[in-house]
DNA sequence: CTGCGACTTGAAGCGCGGTTCAAGTCAAGG
DNA sequence: CCTTGACTTGAACCGCGCTTCAAGTCGCAG
């Protein structure tokens, strides 16, 4: 049932010492000890899985444990996402842009590489 | 013509700094000097640019200095932006759910906001 | 010619997201 | 009971991408 840090940090992918991390920032926290030794509710893995995607998606773990303590009335908090949001529209437009991009420089045969017109394309979308 | 260094971070909207500190790296270079001082290219900017852009796509410094010094004959270095071309279909991916479940989530009503089921869609997705 | 201020250098420092280390604790198995 | 080895702690260290600092050098306006 419980779990203790090396099968929760086997299961998550993520170091030991990467979750002790995360508890002293406040991410995650044990539900107890077995003597010293912390011990994890299952749940924890599914929590760790969203500070994974957040993480990927460009948060930090500080704005990350804003997000994870969020009431709904935290309108001030609403707001950060959905300009967050906005973000994340530009930044898709430009990593859809460089992966283009990049699969065109793959296979061109300007010297060097970055000489190529179609590659310096991506900069304008970018201004 | 040249421009000096202060032109070139105003203009590109870098510290002086990080134009010393790409030069280290072998990103930059002047062209020549006045006096003591560095003397730039125009092109510079551009390059500057595209460095901003590769920079913004997730790669890292050292990854960007071997791109700009590329050959087309450089196969190895074709295979790897390719590679990290199919990583930024992954990571695009991922940023589009993460921006629709922000979106939804700075409107939904759960307490806590991470509660929310449509949210946690997201993670899912990510496995 | 003199002074100002923008440049130069190398070295040290910073914020982030952890890892590594040394020294110690303890649960479980033989 | 004793060993083993996974855990515990705090503190120091790391790589990245710069910034800041101290001390010094110059070009140019007055």
């Amino acid at each position: 049932m419980l779990l203790d840090i090396g099968e929760v940090a086997q299961r998550s992918g993520l170091a030991a010492s990467a979750l002790r991390f995360y508890e002293r920032k406040g991410l995650i926290s044990a539900t107890g000890r077995n003597g010293i030794r912390r011990t994890y509710e299952p749940e924890t893995l599914s929590r760790l899985a969203l500070i994974a995607c957040a993480r990927s998606a460009g948060f930090t773990l500080t704005e990350i444990g804003r997000l994870l303590h969020a009431k709904p009335s935290d309108d001030a908090l609403r707001e950060r996402m959905a300009e967050k949001a906005g973000e994340l529209d530009d930044r898709i437009a430009q990593l859809t842009r460089m992966r283009d991009s990049l699969r065109h420089a793959a296979s061109c045969t300007h010297d060097p590489l970055i000489a190529c017109p179609e590659f310096k394309q991506v900069v304008q979308g970018a201004e």
